[in-house]
DNA sequence: AATTAGCACTCAAAGATGAAGAGTGCTAAC
DNA sequence: GTTAGCACTCTTCATCTTTGAGTGCTAATT
């Protein structure tokens, strides 16, 4: 569709424009990329290259700026011909950082928010491990008072939530802790898909004598695990924004800002995101959240034991450094991955 | 040291500027405050005003604005002369909201923020509650594996903290639970000060066969009580910033907003703060960090069993509307004092 | 002695003007 | 198809002017 100098000049403008955040002229291009053409050729092929929707101008005596089109373009382009590369010793030494500061998991990815937005002067967001998508490595039931059960799960990477449950009759410490060894026994090592199955009134039969109570109680143990509430939005660098000059006006700042801290918003972005792949990257008006239709969001997965956990990511105006930014995530997600692989064979 | 009319003259500059935001001039006060003198009058009384450090010109030919020392009189004045009144039918409204919609206690101070950011149009923060202030209601050690101890602590209003706890022997379950029971049994109802005068070797020898072990968790136990890191610092509405003309400048905006988001800073900024008054107030200058040199920052604390576990208050420019502040956070220290106490009464 | 009217003076904010510079698009020549 | 050249457009920046709010001082008034 584009042809090879279209190509061309189009990525030097895109280059450009990432650098300097200026409306990028015919002849700057001319004079620093060696295409071999005149300016007056180049402002030909510009033209051709605005009317195919690349590229525009703000006024008409300005350069062009790319559109979301030629962001895009540009993306697809650095995934397709694997450009990606990971500095390994890099790597290396932000994983020793992030294991030697982080002793919860939450830390972990709260301590990767914080780094990732450093090294890459973005605002960064991570999505704490979702408990659902682990293994149950323990339950237990807590009587607090003759009316009061703590329950307590326990996930494969260390993950601790907690719910109080409230009872409208008494029960003894002896009822419940049978109650919790059932449980336990029960569903210990199974996934929240798997307990959805494992707990049927068919499971209760034998133990009969504690139907009523088991009943009232497995909603509440599926809730807590299916529990959105509990998924831990971290954000590092939300002042970032200020540092880039699309964002010196001070509405547009502040609607970017609002919208990060509104942690809800954020939860539905990043969990809306299809979590299948590897990287994904959706450009300006690609989002559907009015405040950041020009921004551009990368995220990327971690996981663990081959299941995707959580997320981490980032987010910036769409004259973003695509290509370090994908890198730097590319060795969070790695680093990610194998602490916490890590971690669980301990 | 003030003469009457110089405090009506003062009184008449604070109350223009903090609601116009203008440097106010000695003819404004003579036309819209019935001091019944003319406007060259209240120009020497500005004068002398200004002389004594009251007041101040952003430049010669600007009106007054008052200073921070300004402010300070102007807050004791109203609170020495008890001047707030909290309204009955609002603090009920807002108790019900906030009863209604939280159903833990961190979503109650989560929404007391919330709501109190809405109804005051400030920066609002707030403390989780403290587990450290109150008395331990259960504490319970759970095998996770044979060299992993998850132990949990539950405060007396509900509050549940965690920590996993590694062995470097193994461990049977019967030896956990023996162990969990007698914790349960020696510390239950007791608060972190006086935990920490039982756990000692002393304890101990009663039962001597684990004492190694006792040794090692003990400290484990008053550090998850102790430790600062478990509480929460919420935070809404930190964009209303941008609303007022003071922040319009950029950078102080970026400043005041990078301070904000510091949660470590922000801990010890409400952690330093003495804790023992009714309601706290700093203005401008009078604050330790430099970010916030011209904003005031106003607290108060909830309690619960009559000891203060949290903290709440506003954060916003000096300019600001103290007397509504105020009021507002004295109806919901009295809200959430209230509530707590009903939450442990159940 | 305190108050007030009057006036010169100061300064910031806002608008007006103009020059500079970057860039385009078109035309005509190569 | 490419390029040189030029008229035209539009922003940006600096400079200047005007306007108006406000002060501080002095002299008159109460």
């Amino acid at each position: 569709m584009l042809d090879e100098r279209k190509i061309k000049v189009l990525c030097a403008v895109i280059d450009s424009y990432l650098r300097e955040a200026e409306p990028v002229g015919s002849r700057t291009i001319s004079k620093e990329y060696n295409l071999g053409v005149s300016s007056a050729t180049i402002r030909n092929e510009m033209s051709d290259l605005e009317d195919l929707g690349y590229l525009s101008k703000p006024h008409t005596s300005a350069g062009r700026i790319p559109s979301d089109k030629a962001y895009r373009f540009y993306v697809n382009n650095i995934l397709k011909e694997n450009k990606i590369q990971i500095d390994i010793e890099k790597k290396e030494k932000i994983k020793r950082i992030l294991t030697r500061e982080s002793k919860e998991i939450d830390d972990l990815i709260q301590n990767s928010a914080k780094i990732l937005s450093a090294i890459t002067s973005y605002t960064a967001l991570a999505l704490s491990p979702q408990i659902k998508k682990m293994k149950l490595k323990h339950i237990q039931l807590v009587p607090l008072d003759e009316r009061e059960i703590l329950i307590i799960l326990v996930g494969d990477s260390g993950i601790v939530r907690n719910t109080i449950f409230r009872l409208d009759q008494d029960i003894s410490a002896e009822q419940v802790e049978k109650i919790s060894n059932f449980f336990n026994h029960k569903l210990k090592g199974l996934t929240i898909n798997d307990i959805r199955k494992t707990i049927t009134g068919e499971m209760f039969r034998e133990f009969y004598e504690y139907k009523n109570l088991l009943d009232s109680i497995a909603p509440i143990i599926i809730n807590a695990l299916e529990d959105n509430d509990d998924v831990e939005v971290y954000l590092d660098g939300v002042t970032k924004i200020f540092d880039f000059p699309e964002y010196k006006d001070m509405e547009k700042a502040k609607s970017f800002i609002s919208f990060i801290e509104d942690k809800d918003q954020l939860l539905n972005l990043l969990l809306n995101n299809t979590i299948e792949e590897d990287i994904e990257i959706t450009i300006g008006k690609e989002n559907i959240y009015d405040p950041i239709k020009d921004c551009s969001l990368i995220t990327t997965t971690y996981k663990l034991g081959g299941v995707t956990i959580g997320k981490i990511g980032v987010i910036g105006p769409t004259r973003m450094d695509y290509l370090m930014v994908i890198s730097s995530l590319k060795l969070f997600s790695a680093n990610l991955t194998e602490i916490l692989e890590m971690l669980l064979k301990r």
